[in-house]
DNA sequence: GTGGTCTAGACCACC
DNA sequence: GTGGTCTAGACCACG
């Protein structure tokens, strides 16, 4: 597949990959219907215990975002695409505002940090190998 | 004091307690040479163990933001208030890559996420208790 | 493990675990990459309370010299070693420093003085448990 | 007086004080007889609280090396000088004994180590202001 | 199994 | 009164 982790990130594995996976179907990489990589051959190609990409998978189950097919695999549900798209506009929502919040906890003012968020957009945006980035996340 | 922890945020209470500590001095709420408020009267003051507190100045001291004074307590540091508001910029830059990175990966484009965090600045700013806010982190 | 710890001499435990680590990387009987002993399983070889272990371990982090792999141990960093050998050079340098301002201080001249080195070197470096004596501190 | 205190070396400052009467005497700076300046008179040359000197003095008059006259001050006891002398010898091979199992136990051969106390002592030993250095001691 | 965090309560040295 | 250390035991997330 096409996404990375990073192990010392803070985030937990598992995490990275159900987040990955859920941002893969709200861009429509991932389609409803799709069989999703099994489990050992995700756990190879990301260098991970098997434990922790069934984990991930385990979660995006109970999120309805994939379902079993015995015998056959994992597949990516209908709902899927409706759930993840939700989903993306709901986190991203939430982590802008806890960062937000910060901001304005430790003195910043809004031009200040519109023009850190523009700059960091900017020096992001025009690397090329922005789907090679990995997340380093925050403890 | 000032300021207000939340144990249920996903962050470290010492965390929290480190953080606002730097950010008080950053803002100039605290100064160098003045004292922090004693282990135990934090303590009691955030209704956390004394430990947890301990933990967060000790850290602090690590950092060389505060200094101890043998039997009298523990005083800001001269470097502190150039170190704090380093951190401040340095830690905030740091978090708003994180969630540009994240919004990059998961497909937002540039007008739709600096809209996300306006509506956040202007929602969380006009709140008055915005002071007393705790920091839901991680989702 | 290989090493020792005296609760009564006047060095805190977890000073005692961290330095002693230290050495043992700095003599290269613990190499980069390897794995130390768990908190748990150290705590109980030395008889002593696993927060006091972690406690030395969390200061050998914040150090560099340890890394933390989620879910699996700590391991020696790669630049443990360097560091390590510098740090032995560094305190013995200090610590032999600020004996020998006593010794100044108190009137010793220098052939006086290196006697008393040489003769406390003779005897303890023919004791066969030298690496088992406990490290007396402070009189 | 004559001797200097360090706040921060880690070494309580009344037993800093004791110590350096104990090292006048030795030195016959002090002698049998005479008076050592009042609590507050010390406290006040040394910047520190009277009750850090009160305790030295206490702990002097515990050791024999002070007695009290009433109403009239501390004096040095007869039997001081031969205390201190032998607290001096016994003290510096406590302290010499320290370092060197710590050197042992560090990895040093002899003589890296003898080197190590001759460079030191060679450095410190040209200083005239040798009799004001502060003894940066550490915990 | 691993480390990390927190609480509770104790004892120490220092001022 | 202050900070520092240690113990005991609990719970959590992670692999």
């Amino acid at each position: 597949m096409f996404f990375q982790i990073d192990p010392d990130s803070g985030v937990a594995i598992y995490d990275q990959i159900a987040r990955q996976v859920k941002y893969a179907i709200a861009k429509n990489t991932l389609r409803a219907g799709e069989l999703v990589p099994s489990v050992r051959e995700l756990a190879v190609k990301l260098a991970v215990n098997p434990n922790t990409v069934a984990r991930a998978y385990r979660d995006l189950q109970n999120d309805k975002v994939l379902e079993a097919l015995r015998g056959e695999g994992l597949r990516v549900s209908q709902e899927a695409a409706a759930h993840c798209r939700l989903a993306r506009q709901t986190n991203m929502e939430a982590r802008v505002q806890r960062v937000v919040i910060e901001a304005l906890q430790s003195g910043f003012v809004k031009d200040e940090f519109i023009g850190l968020v523009e700059s960091a957009w900017q020096s992001l945006a025009r690397s090329k190998t922005i789907e090679k980035q990995s997340i380093p996340e925050t403890p």
